[in-house]
DNA sequence: TACTGTGAGTTTGGATTTCCTACCCACTGG
DNA sequence: CCAGTGGGTAGGAAATCCAAACTCACAGTA
């Protein structure tokens, strides 16, 4: 999942997971949202291998989605923050999360819960801006703005 | 990203990344919300391998979030669409490619731009059912549910 | 009849990634 | 001095990915 796949749909989605997309990329983001951005924490919680995890942590970095700062000199010891891009991303987890909780569990053994400021469990919803109403797949109509790309497919080939 | 990672905090992003995680996988459920569910299409739009693709297909079948139905009997043709777990998936979707537009491409060269029923163009905004404001990071606190695990990893290891 | 094309895959073999175990280094606390 | 912790590297085995070729069934044309 390194790069977007060539000769594809040009799509920020591809894009995204082109970033974000490889295994544990998302895992660590979330652990990192939690709080916990140490090396050791983030092998435990995780469970990803040590060297995917360094090479992931290098990725996100220059990526702008976490931040590597120093928390102790002597010895030296950093630890990984969301920027706020990265911050940005975690609605996308709470959404995924949620779906989860929906279709792969019963609603009675959630992992987590999460409590909003206004005393109720975050029950998460998409939705338009503009109008506030949730987003339901029959309300939206897509246009590509992409020469050559139709909604079906590459026009010209 | 078959299975999700063993000795690892408990969670609903985990198992729904280890079902739709995999390369590919998101970008095939996008292809078939936008109505292109038809193998072929897929392995344009997408950039897939076609083995690839159909692993991914089977898997996203066998799951429950795709549902393969004829839409020609001789010859026989297949053809991909959404259940509704499926559909469901699709604001995480479009909350991850407005994060890509907002991040990875200037505001003018979105590759999709998505119209809502109101009439306005769609910016998603993830917000809490309860009180309809956006979640934003500050307003959260995660309640991990599963003995042996805090919020900040397991504690008795 | 043969010839060409299309949809939906499967097969093959090689190139990449990932995984896992172990190791290393700097330091700390006892 | 010793064990322990945080933050990594190293190396080979295992899994995955990829491109291209191949299959099979049928359709259209001529």
């Amino acid at each position: 999942m390194a790069a977007a796949p060539k000769n594809a749909r040009p799509c920020s989605i591809a894009d995204a997971l082109a970033l974000v997309g490889e295994k544990y990329s998302l895992l660590i983001l979330r652990e990192v949202c939690l709080g916990n951005g140490r090396f050791d924490q983030l092998v435990r919680n995780t469970g990803a291998p040590r060297d995917v995890l360094a090479t992931r942590l290098r990725r996100l970095v220059d990526a702008g989605i976490l931040d590597r700062r120093p928390y102790s000199e002597r010895p030296q010891r950093f630890e990984y923050r969301p920027t706020r891009a990265g911050l940005e991303l975690e609605p996308v987890l709470i959404t995924l999360m949620a779906w989860g909780d929906r279709h792969l569990r019963g609603d009675d053994d959630r992992p987590m819960v999460i409590e909003h400021v206004c005393g109720h469990e975050l029950v998460p919803e998409v939705t338009c801006r503009a109008c506030g109403a949730p987003v339901r797949h029959e309300d939206l109509t897509s246009h590509p703005q992409t020469p050559g790309w139709t909604l079906s497919g590459p026009s010209v080939a």
